[in-house]
RNA sequence: GGGCCCGUGGCCUAGCCAGGAAAAGGCACCGGCCUGCGGAGCCGGAGAUCCCGGGUUCAAAUCCCGGCGGGCCCGCCA
């Protein structure tokens, strides 16, 4: 007999199976995937483990309730089902559970450290882009949400047996880091300074620079416009408001704020300056490309150091630039021109996709919203240089080509989906059939900051580090008020965990209104509660101190509460992965976690485990807790988050 | 004007896609449990017009339509 590696699925099968061999006379075209649809568990553990509304099963045949009835209670047992009962038109059935301990105790036991990570049949390539924050200031929370979510998605896929390939798009074509170069060179280019982080360093000159062109801009707007300009007021309030930001900047850094503001008013067009350095860079000028890439790798190096203490590790590291260096922009446009789509728009080239947006097949392949109007897509600005989706149409290509990709994973925030939808138009306009259906938007809402607006370009953030920081800082106290210390690795373990499971205790699709103290909050519900429960389990395994005893465990001792329940659960783990690995719901996997933590730590608290005088029963109950300790590793590897023997 | 996402006790979240038995966790609040294998724990209590209005259905938090509220997008920005 070969074992059984996921015995919730495989219970759901068995039932499902005697309920379509019980109907199969009068109910012939009622399918076992129809069953398995159907069955659902009671809202209370008193109706029995398994239950199947049978009035569902009215959709299929249809026939008298009372026959199903009939049927249905002369159904023969097989050893797994002990007894079953119908109740309000539901059919309930209670396993026996010294028989489904047996099912559950020899997965576990044949797959040890890897229960519940079943691999998938079929061996995917799977690449996927997530973080690509422009380099132009740390990571903020919301940032901080994309690597989690992403690094979640990659190890969820790893786990399930797939090839998993993380790419970072370095964006430093955009305006944002030719503003930032062109500060920077209005500061004087001076050599970073050591004792400060690079990103934080360039974000503020970033910040800085921004608000001043901005300032510049609006003044020189208000001295033209006309008194009676109905706009005037409105422009006047907002320069009040850069002015104030500038101010808090100011307080910062004085000295490079009083320069930066010096050295920028005296340039007589500073927009048009960093234009022309977007050009200068994008057409290879060696002394812009020397200084970019200067200015991003230092940028960068700092956006890596976060990375690294999140434990979000990258594969590849893609410069946009690169795209326009080697030529792949330009086969872009190139193809483009050759399509059916490309129109001249405004006098810029451009794909015109009204003739294919509304095609229902392609809208369903392409998962594009239901009643949309896409407006032609312009590739290319009037001074040659290229645009965001026109890169981005080249790189998703290379993205596939790089490394065969079966599909191709963009983390992006919802706020994208307009341009991640027109992207995978684009590719099907070009002829990348394929690639355009592969190619996945998973799409995330932002993290706010309560009350204000968070903005790079005003240096008003919340940084990744900064919410580390505090956390430590709790942790801390916590063992302090405790009377105890913490070394380094656990106070990083924990308020890492905690940052990992507050972004992604809930659906990717919520707003996170981000609120500091909740965010400190150590107690239940959280990443520290479970890595606590995890710590309890190797105390006792450890206190044990030997390999179970598989072989003397007493089966019949699992029909009692609340192991019961606890075991059931643990049966459930490779089933949930499952699940999480089809809908992609890291709170699915948070919400078992939690409930399996629950069960563990008010059994514990009933029982004692090492002191049970039957070594029959003692066994069980070592195996439970050997269950528990692997499915707590296990299900928090899949979120990153690190366990600890002690805590 | 059009589109996307969200709305569940005071607060946060699950359940919604695949409708089904008395809506599930947590925080905060109230009351108990520390010489026991780890109290970051356990036991108990109180607290909900599932945003509103229609519709579909034997049955709606869940599906459909229309509102309301919040966030976001519709650029030769990224």
């Amino acid at each position: 007999m070969s074992i059984i590696r996921d015995p919730y699925t495989y219970l759901l099968g068995e039932f499902a199976e005697l309920v379509c061999r019980a109907l199969a006379d009068f109910c012939p075209s009622l399918a076992l995937n129809d069953v398995l649809h159907i069955i659902e568990e009671p809202p209370r553990r008193e109706y029995g483990d398994l239950s199947l509304p049978m009035y569902r099963l009215l959709k299929y045949c249809k026939v008298d309730l009372s026959k199903f009835a009939n049927a249905v209670r002369n159904i023969s047992l097989n050893k797994i089902f002990m007894e079953l009962k119908i109740v309000n038109d539901y059919l309930n059935v209670r396993i026996n559970t010294a028989e489904y301990a047996k099912v559950i105790i020899n997965a576990v036991r044949g797959d040890g450290a890897n229960y519940g990570l079943i691999p998938d049949d079929r061996k995917l390539n799977i690449v996927i882009e997530f973080v690509s924050a422009n380099p132009v200031h740390p990571l903020h929370i919301g940032s901080g949400r994309n690597a989690v979510l992403g690094d979640f998605l990659a190890r969820l896929f790893e786990v399930k047996g797939h090839n998993v390939q993380r790419r970072y798009y370095i964006n430093d074509l955009g305006r944002q880091v030719a503003t930032l170069v062109y500060g920077y060179m209005r500061l004087g280019m001076p050599t970073p300074p050591e004792d400060v982080r690079p990103d934080i360093w360039f974000g503020l000159i970033y910040a800085v620079t921004n608000t001043i062109i901005d300032i510049l801009r609006l003044r020189k707007e208000l001295s033209n416009a006309g008194k009676n300009d109905p706009e005037a007021y409105v422009k006047q309030l907002e320069l009040d408001e850069l002015i104030m930001t500038l101010s808090e900047l100011r307080s910062r850094n004085k000295e490079l704020v009083d320069r930066l503001l010096d050295n920028i008013s005296r340039d007589s067009d500073p927009d048009k300056n960093v234009e022309e350095l977007m050009m200068r860079y994008e057409s290879g000028d060696p002394k812009a490309v020397s200084l970019f890439r200067f200015v991003v790798a230092k940028v960068l190096s700092g956006i890596q150091e976060t990375l690294r203490r999140l434990n979000v590790r990258f594969d590849k590291w893609d410069w946009e630039s690169d795209l326009v260096f080697n030529g792949m922009v330009r086969n872009v446009l190139e193809l483009a021109r050759k399509s059916n789509y490309f129109i001249l728009y405004k006098g810029a080239p451009a794909l015109d996709f009204s003739s294919l947006q509304h095609d229902p097949d392609i809208k369903k392949s392409l998962k594009l919203p239901k009643s949309i109007n896409i407006p032609p897509l312009i590739l290319m600005r009037s001074d040659g240089t290229s645009l965001y989706v026109t890169r981005d149409i080249a790189y998703t290509i290379m993205k596939f080509n790089d490394s065969r990709a079966d599909l191709v994973i963009n983390v992006i925030a919802n706020e994208q989906t307009l341009a991640q939808a027109q992207l995978r138009l684009a590719l099907y306009a070009l002829g990348f059939k394929e690639e355009a259906v592969r190619t996945i938007h998973f799409s995330y809402e932002l993290v706010n900051l309560p009350g204000v607006k968070m903005s790079g370009r005003r240096g008003r953030y919340v940084s990744v580090d900064e919410v580390l920081d505090n956390l430590e800082y709790m942790v801390e106290e916590i063992m302090r008020s405790r009377g105890s210390t913490v070394s380094n690795e656990v106070k990083k373990v924990i308020s890492v965990g905690a940052f990992k499971y507050m972004m992604l205790a809930s659906s990717p699709n919520k707003v996170i209104n981000f609120d500091a103290n909740e965010a400190l909050n150590l107690n239940r519900n959280s990443a520290p509660y479970l890595q606590y429960t995890y710590a309890r389990t190797c105390g006792v395994l450890n206190k044990y101190g030997r390999d179970l005893e598989w072989d003397l465990i007493d089966y019949s001792a699992a029909n009692v509460e609340p192991r019961r329940e606890l075991l059931y659960h643990i049966g459930k783990f490779p089933y949930i992965i499952s699940k999480v690995a089809t809908d992609l719901e890291p709170e699915i996997l948070i919400v078992y976690l939690n409930r399996l933590a629950d069960l563990f730590n008010s059994w514990y608290d009933q029982e004692p485990i090492l002191k049970e005088v039957s070594e029959g029963i003692k066994q069980l109950k070592l195996f439970i807790t050997y269950a528990t300790n692997i499915i707590l590793r296990n299900g928090l590897g899949i979120m990153g988050i690190d366990v600890l023997e002690r805590i």
